[in-house]
This record gives structure tokens, C-alpha cells and sequence, in this order.
RNA sequence: GCCCGGAUGGCGGAAUUGGCAGACGCGAGGGAUUCAAAAUCCCUUGUCCGAAAGGGCGUGUGGGUUCAAGUCCCACUCCGGGCACCA
């Protein structure tokens, strides 16, 4: 039917062909990203017709393509040379070419007009544009000081001098798998926004960078053998591509990556500051270690163990103040993830207990590590979310993460055990409820506790229940095979299963406040890694202590009097307290003080707070991340490498093969295969000498923690960021807020990103780094693109731009398939490229559809069909702008009649209003009600409206802005245009029409006068004379008027 | 289980402080133009009754406050997200 043309298929090229010259050729390719590069191979143009099924297709003509090319370096519309080969090129595993088909062009003439503002014209339009921003400089952002001082050729003289703005979007991990057109759209709203505070008095600074190390490309690198250097800058290199062909605004002389030497040199400097700095309590806040060496030198701080520091050896010295350092090597359980040969942090761990990328088992072991100690910083970090301007879910999560609890610690003594220091033995506990202490009947502790074998009897006691000793003959055997079990038990496991299971460990404990002995159990229940990982169970007020002392036969004392219909087990609300000696009769809060106060008459207790948020994890046994600029002297202790000494550069590998691990085995860092590199001769000021190199990474956090700092100076080498600019940029004059004015980017970052990036500026900021207590001032998170997906009836994705809608059934090739609703991407077969829009409709259409289809904040399901509303818009302003057969202006210099007057100013009052506010969909639907009043004006637009006009849709669609201001005579660009204002006595109407209701209910409407009182008002609504024929002579009641707004009356 | 967020026509969504529900767009229907189509322009489009005029109903469900409720209060249903044996 279609006669196949000579194509070969080659793994990495491939000839094509065209026998005839009357044909069309259609290639169907199964993935469309890489389309571009078979257009620069020799194929150029697409045809965007193709894709528009119900236009301009000839009869007959398949439809089911994803991808259509013809082989033309001209123009699409040309027939095509005979005879013509072309060659291209491209990567078998991305571009799989399944058939190739011709097709006689039938009678197809499109008698479109030359000036149609179509996908073609779109394309011209926007590359020209693009061309020229380019060699302009346009998006040139002037520093006030230091580098990067000039700004676009043709801007604003006094634009450093303006107000500032920083916006930055959350930037992207380069994926070799390109976008689609939902990862665009946060970007597209900042460069909306960004365009529009350009216009009205702003120096703005919005660049955008790539968080380039991680895992996928070390995976790549394992797989391929290929350094992942290249496959990481390949992959920047594409998405650079696909992201510049939408216009955004970036000033690309600040555009970084992670992996360039230049900024991670500066990762690693800010490493060694951290590394080189305390925490001072007293003070809250950071400080130089040295000032540390100094307190200890001078007396004025003394070591705990009763030395000296002169009695000191130097390794004792430094191994001391090492304890003290914001980063520390320390010893204690971690998540090792043999399957990614690494440890995690506990934020890369899922509920399940596997690791968050690829989904490896992960076990907990202890293993030596670097940390951070962000818990220093926890109060900070709460207590200073109320200076962000961050919507309250992200605050919550960011709270809930920390987890900050009050309470106190209450001890223990158990007087037949001994600690490890030889005294009767004393279990801390921790509990937010100390005024229930009369209702503890049993304590419990975690498993792993240290004091554990301490507390384990040599015989069960007389009184120990057959229950509590897990069937063993001896506590020892009872604790020992509990251990074991638990520790055989998987995250998911444990919480999964919520059963309460324990042993009794065969001592007990004694009450402080009345001097009960209470048994000891150990019980999995009980979390080490929360509070003191003890507590006192008071089953009569705790739903899990009720539940366990239920299972094991346990004493329940209330000790909050429940309210009278109260059938529950545990009562955990408030009420009076009973059973509880000097405390009954007081409420919950008095009680706590009040115990809290006799505990510590008593010493066997106090106040207290505890977090959950855990110091961070910080070292990654991988490749490709940053090497920690550290190495170890001939006592095995930390010393940074000099400032001057960075960057500490990635040593190339050879060996990539992966390593077989198992849970048991060590990590073994790939820095450790680097020979030749491991080891270095340094003079660290104390003479030159030979140290080993940390071989540990950072974890991919780290480049993202601190980029917009960068993106101030990127240029700078002597220094992280010049401080003038910092301050500028940054607003540190306002010493209570400041930050990035706003940052856009998806939720899921909502505590890990953020919360480091937060504790990795605050120590800057003690450090004298940076000017303001906070990064980022202004949070949003974007929503995402969802998409339908269809799947037939064994359960496999179907194509979704082949599925067709039939009498609300959904159809691929003849078989009924059912829709799903979710995520945009490859595995589910419904992602669209932003290639395939600038192919069908043009950037500017893209990204007005996306800023169109719903507020920034909100998921919204992306609809291909709907594209063409946004082209139109763009079409029918460029036709009341511009002849589509002459290309001649269609504006003129005459007077704007009063009615289109006004509506111009109502809606630039609006368009600035939903622009400041960020509601870009509405300001959208302003503009096209204005446009429609041109649309119906006979006549050409006068030169005033038109001019209005581009100004307000240039932050949407900067391209065809740019050449519709141009065309009409402006040499400069629109970008730095003024946006325009609207005059208020245009704002209000003579007369306004305003509803009568009779009862709640619109019954009439009345013209009045827009100033007219409230007593003349009422008298028009009453004489109006529909009014006057419902009321039929009723009784008024009364009568409600909003002036200039409606009336209401009661009858 | 706890904490957030949400529910408005066939679809995406609009609606400052309670004050004309459904802006704007998609889709659909009709018309003009055309040999015909595409494109363009115009009209209609929440729903029910009605020839029309006009009227009833209507913002997840059930109550309430108010002259007036999508908006405020109470109870509930469903959907999305986060946390989860955190003492």
C-alpha cells in the first residue's frame, strides 16, 4: 500500500533515499527528543501539520506517526528534490527507526497567509530573538561590585543601581533522558516573573545551573566504561538545548555546575569552614575551632578528664578538639546499602527501609563516618521558620522532621545493677509527660541500650510472670535471643508488624517520687535512636504501654481522671490527676511543673528537650561526588587541607567494574583504587609529611546547599562570593530577614534539600560567610504536569498520543483501553517533549499554555488539544496587529475610543495585580478579553492599546513581543520597556449596573450613578419598576444597600 | 492513627474583606464565508420546566449563622500529600 523507500538501518547511521520526487517520506520514530539532532544530521525540517490530524492532512495519509520528517533544507512546504540522499546520525539505543513509508502528496495547496502567525513563522521568530538576546547580552545581570559589574549592551543606564530581585528555580540533575513538558513549567514561571519585575524597576538576577553529581552517572559509568564526566556533560548539553529554545531570561554568564573543578573547589572550602568550626552553647552559634584551642590554651575552658591542656600530647590536643568540630569522623550505627556499595543518610532511607535511589536493602550497622552536626542547629531551625515566607505545609514538615518535643529526664536506679563505671546502675528516661510518674508500673528499654547487659539478672526473679521471660530459663538467654531477633528484623518488618513484644531483663527499678519497684523489660517498642531510648511506661495514660502491659500482665494506674462516658483504654486527654500523692487534683501542665520540681529537689531529674532530627551522615563511598579535603596524620586525626590548597580534585579511575558486596562487608570507597592519589606529601605548618587521603565523597546534597551563593559571583577564585554583592543580592541590610526573594521548585525537596541548605547557611552566617539568617525567603512549590496513561487489557501502557476517544470509551487501534491519571513520563508512554511543541506550535505557545491551564501551586493534567487555544490567542493578537498578507503594521495613530479606553486600563490594573501575585492564568484570560475587544473594533488598533498590549505580554511570550515591538518602531529591546500603568481616573465607570435582589434573589438591575449614595441608591431600587410589580404593594422590612455593589430587600 | 491540602459545568479553571457563581480557554452545537474543506469571523452552551416571557434547582453530603454563604461555623464522605511504636 505504501511502497517502502530506500532505507538502511544501520546500529549508529543510517541513509535514506527518496525515490521520487513527488513523495512525501514518513519516518516513524519510536522517541522524538533527540529529533533535533537528525535535523542537524541533514533531515531539516519537521512537519508540523503532521501532527495537527485535523488540519492540513492529506486523505490517506497514516496517522499513526510520532515523528514525521521530509527531506528539505529549504522550506517544508517545497516539493522535494529528486533523488536526494541525505545522511544522519544518531545513538541506536535512543532513536529506533521502526518503518519508513512514502506517500503521494495529493492536492495540497494551504492558501495560508504569508504572515500567519504559525509554527513556522513562530520558529523564525523565536530563533532570531534568541540569536539576538544572545549577542546583546540582554539577561546580563550588573553586580554592584567585583566581577560581572556590566550589564546588557542596551539597557537601562541606572539598572545596578535599581532595587534588586533574586529568583532562582531549584536546579535540575542533568538526565540523559531529556525533559518533557512538565519539568519546564517552574522555570517558565520564574522567567514570567522575573521579565515582569524587569519591566517594573528591578535589577533581577535569575540564572540556572545543574546539580551534576549522583548516582545515574556513575551507574552510567559502571555500565559503559566511559568516564561520567562525558555522559554528565552530554547530558547538560541537551537539556541546555531544549531549555534555551523556551527564551528564558537567564544571565548565562552565571550558569554552573556542580562538577566544574571552579565550584566544587568552593564546596570544599566551605567543608573545611564547617570542619574548622564549634558550636559554642552559651552563645548559640558557631565559631572559629581556633578561638576553641584558645579557651583551652588560656584555662578558661578545661579538658573533662582532669588533665591539662599542657599535659597534653599534641595528638591528644587535636583528637580533643576534633569532638568538638561541626564535622566529625564518629563511630555509630549507620544505613549501609551494600547494593550502592555506600552509606546513606537516614533522609535516603525509605519507610521501608530501603535506599530512596534504586530501592537497595539497607541495613543498619555500625561503621565509622563523617558527620555533621546540624543538631547544634535545631532550635535555629525551627525557631527561624517564622521568618520565611514558606507555605505552612512545608514549615509543618520541616517541624514535624526536627521534631522538637519538651520534656524532662527522670532517673532510674536499679540497686542490683551496676553501670560500667562500677555505680548502681541508673536508667534515664525521657517522657513528655513527667505528671503521669505515679501511674509508671514498668520501665523499658530499647534493645540496642548500652546498659542492657548491665541490667540483665543472672536468674529470674521470684516474682517474674511465666509470660515475661520469653520461655528461657535465664534472663541472660532471654535478652540474648530478643537481640537477636530484633536485630534480624527489617525496618519494614518492625512496622508492619506492631505487636508489642519484649523480655524481661529481670531487674527493677525504683520510682523516684514514691519508691516502687517497677520491673525492667527490653522491648523493640522502645526506639534507641529517640530520647534516651528508655522510657517509664504508664499504661494507664499511653495507648503502646497499655497495649504491652495488657500482653504482659502489668500494673495500670490511672493518673488522669477520664471524663465519665470515657470507654477507651489508655486515656491520654486532659483532666485532673488522681493516684499521684501531692499532685491530685491538678491539671496536666501544673502537674508537669510541679513533678519537674520535685525531681529536681530529689536529683533524680529535670527538664529537657529532644529532637528527632539526627546529626547528618555526610560521607558517600562513591565516585562521582566531591572529594572531602581532608586527610589523616600519622594519629589517625583529621586535618583539613589549606584553603589555598583546593580544590582536592577527582583522581581519574580505571577500574569501574562493581564491586560485589553483601551486608556484612565493608565499603570500599572507588577513591581508594586512585593510585598514586591516596596517599600526599603536605606541610600543613608543621613541616612537610606524608598523610592519607579521606577516600569518602560528599553526598549530592552538598553542591546544592549553598549554589545560589554562587550564582552572585560565579567568577570570583579568591573568595566564595564578594561580599558587597552578597549583600546586594542577598538583602542583608534587613538583619531579620533577607534571603532569596523567590524560589520555586517541587515539594519533594521540602525537608532534605532545604533543611541542609538552611543548616549549611546558618553556619556561614556565624561564620561571617553571608549577611542574612536565611537562603531563601520566598518558597513556592510549583505544581506538576500530570498526564493521562492507557492500558489495555493485559495491563501494559499503551501509546497515549495514539489513543483516540470514541463515545466515552477510550480506543487504541480498535481495542477499548482504560485511562489512568498520574505522572508524565517513558514508562508509562504519555510523555510530550517541549520538542514536539516548538515543532507543532512554538515556544511562546508553550509557555503561554502552560502559565495558562492553572495557578503555580496546583498538579494540572496536561492536554495537548487544548495547546491550540494558547496558539490562537498569539494569532489573533498578532492579527490585530499585523496584516497577515503584507506583513504591514495594522496599527495607526488615532484616538482610542472611550469604551476600549477603559477596558485597556482595567485591564492593566488587573494584568499588574494577578503578575505581582504570581497568578499568571489569569492575567492571561485580562489580556485576551482586552484582545477580543480589539478583535470586534473596525478599524486599525490604535498605536496607544497596541503598544500597551506588547508591553503586557512580553513577560509570557517574549519572542513574538519582541518583534511585534520592533515592527513598531522600537530599537531597544522590550525586555527593559516600562510595564505599563494604568491611570485611575480610567478605573471607574460614570454608571455602573448593579443587581436588585429581592430576598437573596437578583429579581432586577438598576443603572445608577457610580457614586450615588446609599439613600438615592435605595430609591432607585424602589422605584425601579419590576421592583415595584414583584413587591405588589408587599411590606419593606428592610432594606440593605452596598453602595456601588447591590441592594437587597426584605419584603 | 495523626498533621496538612483539596472537591465549582462535558474538561482545565475564575470569583480581594461574605455581596450578580461559572471570567478566560478547551470541547460541543448553530450560522456567515467557501465548489468543498481548512483557516477566519459571529452566535449559543450549568441544569430542569416553558413556544416565549419567565420561573425552579444548582459550588462533595447533612445541618447552622446571616438580609445575603463556593467563601464563616459544626458534623460527615471522598480524593491527594506528608508523618507514623518519636515516649
Amino acid at each position: 500500500m505504501y511502497p517502502f523507500f530506500g532505507i538502511e538501518e544501520h546500529p549508529g547511521e543510517g541513509e535514506l533515499t527518496l525515490l521520487r520526487p513527488d513523495t512525501w517520506a514518513e519516518l516513524e520514530v519510536r522517541d522524538t527528543c533527540f529529533f533535533d539532532d537528525l535535523a542537524t544530521g541533514g533531515l531539516s525540517a519537521c512537519l508540523p501539520r503532521i501532527h495537527s490530524p485535523t488540519r492540513d492532512v492529506p486523505p490517506g495519509f497514516l496517522r499513526r506517526v510520532t515523528g514525521v520528517a521530509r527531506v528539505d533544507h529549504e522550506d517544508p512546504v517545497l516539493p522535494i528534490e529528486e533523488n536526494h540522499t541525505s545522511r544522519w546520525t544518531f545513538p541506536s539505543h535512543q532513536l529506533n527507526i521502526l518503518n519508513a513509508y512514502t506517500q503521494p502528496v495529493t492536492e495540497h495547496t494551504p492558501d495560508r497567509p504569508a504572515q500567519r502567525y504559525d509554527a513556522a513563522l513562530a520558529d523564525a521568530i523565536e530563533t532570531r530573538w534568541q540569536a539576538r538576546w544572545k549577542a546583546d547580552g540582554t539577561y546580563h545581570t550588573p553586580n554592584p561590585a567585583g566581577s560581572l559589574t556590566e550589564g546588557p549592551t542596551n539597557a537601562p543606564a541606572d539598572l545596578a543601581t535599581r532595587p534588586k530581585l533574586f529568583i532562582m528555580d531549584m536546579f535540575p540533575y542533568p538526565s540523559g533522558t531529556g525533559l518533557h513538558v512538565g519539568h519546564p513549567l517552574g522555570y517558565i514561571s520564574t522567567d514570567v516573573y522575573a521579565r515582569y519585575k524587569r519591566m517594573t524597576g528591578f535589577n533581577v538576577l535569575h540564572t540556572m545551573g545543574y546539580d551534576a553529581f549522583g548516582l545515574p552517572a556513575e551507574e552510567h559509568a559502571r555500565s559503559t566504561g566511559e568516564h561520567p564526566r562525558v555522559n554528565t556533560e552530554a547530558n547538560i548539553a541537551n537539556m541546555s538545548r531544549q531549555l534555551a529554545r523556551l527564551g528564558l531570561g537567564h544571565d548565562d554568564r552565571r550558569a554552573i555546575a556542580t562538577t566544574d573543578e571552579s565550584y566544587y573547589r568552593w564546596t570544599q572550602w566551605i567543608f573545611s569552614q564547617i570542619f574548622n568550626a564549634w558550636f559554642d552553647v552559651e552563645n548559640d552559634k558557631a565559631r572559629p575551632i581556633a578561638e576553641l584551642e584558645a579557651e583551652f590554651e588560656s584555662g578558661a575552658r578545661a579538658p573533662d578528664d582532669g588533665r591539662t591542656w599542657a599535659e597534653m600530647t599534641a595528638g591528644d590536643q587535636r583528637a580533643l578538639i576534633n569532638e568538638f568540630r561541626l564535622a566529625y569522623v564518629s563511630e555509630a550505627p549507620v544505613n549501609w546499602c551494600p547494593g550502592l556499595g555506600t552509606v546513606l543518610a537516614n533522609e535516603e532511607v525509605t519507610a521501608e527501609g530501603r535506599s530512596d535511589r534504586g530501592n537497595y536493602p539497607v541495613f543498619r550497622r555500625p561503621l565509622k563516618q563523617w558527620m555533621m552536626r546540624i543538631t547544634a542547629y535545631a532550635d535555629r531551625l525551627l525557631d527561624d521558620l517564622d521568618l520565611l515566607d514558606w507555605t505552612d505545609s512545608i514549615k509543618t514538615m520541616q517541624r514535624n522532621w526536627i521534631g522538637r518535643s519538651e520534656g524532662a529526664h527522670i532517673d532510674f536506679r536499679v540497686p542490683t545493677a551496676s553501670d560500667d563505671d562500677g555505680e548502681v546502675a541508673n536508667i534515664r528516661v525521657f517522657t513528655t509527660r513527667p505528671d503521669t510518674l505515679f501511674g509508671a508500673t514498668y520501665v523499658v528499654v530499647a534493645p540496642e541500650h548500652p546498659l542492657v547487659d548491665n541490667l540483665t539478672a543472672e536468674a529470674w526473679p521470684e516474682s517474674t510472670k511465666s509470660a515475661w521471660t520469653g520461655g528461657a530459663d535465664a534472663p541472660a538467654t532471654a535478652v540474648a535471643a530478643y537481640r537477636h531477633r530484633t536485630s534480624q528484623m527489617s525496618d519494614l518488618e518492625r512496622q508492619e508488624n506492631r505487636d508489642k513484644t519484649g523480655v524481661f531483663t529481670g531487674s527493677y527499678a525504683v520510682n523516684p517520687v514514691n519508691d516502687e519497684s517497677i520491673p525492667v523489660f527490653i522491648a523493640d517498642y522502645v526506639l534507641m535512636g529517640y530520647g534516651t531510648g528508655a522510657i517509664m511506661a504508664v499504661p494507664g495514660q499511653d495507648e503502646r504501654d497499655w497495649e504491652f502491659a495488657t500482653e504482659f500482665d502489668l500494673d495500670i494506674i490511672r493518673t488522669v481522671q477520664p471524663p465519665p462516658d470515657f470507654e477507651g483504654d489508655a486515656y491520654v486527654g486532659s483532666g485532673p490527676a488522681i493516684n499521684s500523692g501531692f499532685l491530685d487534683g491538678m491539671e496536666i501542665d501544673e502537674a508537669k511543673s510541679a513533678t519537674i520540681a520535685h525531681l529536681v529537689e530529689l536529683g533524680a531529674g529535670e527538664s529537657t528537650i529532644t529532637t528527632k532530627l539526627r546529626d547528618w551522615l555526610f560521607a558517600r563511598q562513591r565516585y562521582w561526588g566531591e572529594p572531602i579535603p581532608i586527610v589523616f596524620d600519622e594519629d589517625n586525626n583529621a586535618r583539613s587541607i589549606p584553603d589555598d590548597q583546593l580544590p582536592v580534585n577527582l583522581p581519574d579511575l580505571i577500574d569501574w567494574a562493581p564491586r560485589e558486596l553483601d551486608e556484612d562487608s565493608d565499603p570500599e570507597p572507588p577513591l581508594g583504587r586512585a593510585e598514586g592519589w591516596t596517599t600526599v606529601d603536605l606541610d600543613l605548618g608543621d613541616g612537610l609529611k606524608t598523610y592519607k587521603r579521606d577516600l569518602n565523597t560528599m553526598p549530592q546534597w552538598a553542591g546544592s546547599c549553598w549554589y545560589y551563593l554562587r550564582y552572585i559571583d560565579p567568577l570570583s577564585d579568591d573568595i566564595v562570593a564578594n561580599p558587597v554583592s552578597e549583600k546586594y543580592w542577598m538583602g542583608g541590610d534587613d538583619p531579620e530577614a533577607g534571603g532569596v526573594d523567590l524560589y520555586v521548585g517541587g515539594v519533594e525537596h521540602a525537608v532534605l534539600h532545604l533543611l541542609y541548605s538552611r543548616f549549611w547557611h546558618k553556619v556561614l552566617f556565624d561564620l561571617g560567610h553571608v549577611s542574612t539568617p536565611e537562603p531563601f525567603k520566598r518558597l513556592i512549590n510549583q505544581g506538576y504536569i500530570q498526564a493521562y496513561a492507557f492500558v489495555d487489557d493485559r495491563g501494559i501502557y499503551v501509546e497515549a498520543s495514539d489513543v483516540v476517544e470514541a463515545d466515552g470509551h477510550y480506543q487504541y487501534e480498535g481495542q477499548t483501553v482504560e485511562r489512568q491519571y498520574g505522572k508524565m513520563g517513558k514508562s508509562l508512554k504519555n510523555s510530550v517533549t517541549p520538542d514536539d511543541m516548538y515543532r507543532d506550535y512554538g515556544a511562546d505557545t508553550l509557555r503561554l499554555y502552560e502559565m495558562f491551564m492553572g495557578p503555580i501551586d496546583q498538579d494540572r493534567p496536561w492536554e495537548t488539544k487544548s495547546v491550540v487555544g494558547s496558539q490562537r490567542l498569539l494569532q489573533r493578537i498578532w492579527r490585530n496587529l499585523v496584516d497577515e498578507d503584507t506583513g504591514e503594521l495594522s496599527i495607526a495613530d488615532v484616538a482610542t475610543p472611550p469604551d476600549l479606553e477603559r477596558v485597556l486600563h482595567r485591564t492593566i490594573e488587573a494584568v499588574r495585580a494577578d503578575m505581582s501575585s504570581l497568578s499568571f492564568n489569569t492575567s492571561i484570560a485580562r489580556i485576551t478579553e482586552l484582545n477580543n475587544e480589539l478583535t470586534k473594533l473596525e478599524g486599525p488598533t490604535p498605536r496607544v492599546v497596541a503598544d500597551a498590549l506588547v508591553r503586557m505580554i512580553s513577560p509570557l511570550v517574549p519572542h513574538i513581543a519582541e518583534e511585534l515591538w520592533s515592527r513598531m518602531g522600537n530599537a531597544d529591546s522590550v525586555v527593559y520597556a516600562d510595564f505599563p500603568t494604568a491611570n485611575p481616573a480610567l478605573l471607574v465607570d460614570d454608571e455602573v449596573e448593579i443587581p436588585v435582589q429581592i430576598k437573596g434573589k437578583v429579581r432586577s438591575r438598576i443603572t445608577i450613578p457610580a457614586d450615588a449614595d446609599e439613600e438615592s441608591t435605595k430609591a432607585a431600587a424602589l422605584a425601579d419598576p419590576r421592583i415595584i410589580e414583584l413587591l405588589d404593594g408587599a411590606e419593606i422590612r428592610k432594606v440593605i444597600v452596598i453602595p456601588g455593589k447591590l441592594v437587597n430587600i426584605v419584603a
